[in-house]
DNA sequence: AAATTTGCCAACCGCGGCTAA
DNA sequence: ATTAGCCGCGGTTGGCAAATT
């Protein structure tokens, strides 16, 4: 099958946008939302292809988008998400609230894969990998923990996720907490099974953050890991395992 | 001060999945 | 079952700014 290029009609601007463009598209879609990317230029007077609209939307005027730099915890987040998922850059920017693929994506390729190898290349080289990239091309040990530039308190999500492995030859994943240690046959994680597990309960993704590190057991859905952190940035992380384990394990205290 | 290199980020390209005809 | 079109994703690149020589 042929596919014509996107912006195959000449006279289609590409390039950076300018503000009035900007404005142009967000009064649009507040308008009349972004139903159809492919109609939307023509429709709001803008000489752009709808892929350039959508991808200008999504990853810089979206209302949700979260400015600013990454947190540390952010950056943790990224580099065991990535470790999870691999290269999966939308089901990565999907557990960050009001980051975006692609900024996930730069972010990881211009500070935390270097990052990354600064540590292994220090650490020892015989520590086994346990890693879930078999779908990246840049298969790495990330399984060392990360020495946090931030006090003390701020250590749940990294600690637990620093406990977090998934060992994919095995289909096995494996919490370790303080107290407890839980594994669970993991046949592959991938998009529907995240998006499946959330909305079949949304109730244990918190709305609001919590004050105190929270630990929450979602029946058989999964885990909620809420880090307590001073700023009060939005974020939670969660796992969710495979469903039906049976018995409510016994809650670890974080 | 000028030239060159490096780092970063926004945006583009092309592929694959999905769906409607 | 096939085809055509749209959308979303991941990889890549162009261009700007900062750092270095």
């Amino acid at each position: 099958m042929v596919r014509a290029p996107c912006c195959e009609k000449m006279g289609l601007k590409k390039g950076p946008w300018t503000p009035e463009e900007d404005q142009i598209l967000v009064s649009f879609i507040q308008k009349y939302g972004h139903g159809n990317w492919r109609a939307l230029p023509k429709q709001a007077g803008l000489l752009r292809c709808g892929k350039s609209c959508r991808l200008r939307w999504i990853n810089y005027l979206r209302p949700d988008i979260k400015r600013g730099n990454f947190t540390r915890e952010e950056e943790e987040a990224i580099i065991k998400l990535h470790e999870m998922l691999g290269n999966r850059w939308s089901a990565i920017a999907a557990r960050l609230p009001g980051r975006t693929d692609n900024e996930i994506k730069n972010v990881w390729h211009t500070h935390l894969k270097k990052r990354l190898k600064d540590q292994t290349s220090t650490s020892s080289p015989a520590s086994s990998a346990s890693n879930v990239t078999s779908q990246s091309a840049e298969p790495e040990n990330m399984n060392s923990p990360q020495p946090s530039s931030s006090s003390s308190d701020v250590s749940s999500v990294t600690e637990v996720s620093a406990a977090l492995t998934h060992d994919n030859h095995q289909d096995m994943i494996t919490i370790k907490g303080e107290n407890m240690e839980l594994s669970e046959t993991f046949p592959e994680i991938d998009d529907s099974f995240w998006s499946e597990a959330l909305s079949a309960d949304n109730s244990s993704i918190p709305l609001e953050f919590p004050e105190a590190t929270n630990y929450q057991y979602s029946g058989e859905l999964g885990f909620t890991f809420c880090p307590n952190m001073d700023d009060g940035m939005e974020f939670w992380y969660d796992l969710f395992i495979r469903a039906g384990h049976g018995d409510t394990p016994e809650l670890p205290e974080f």
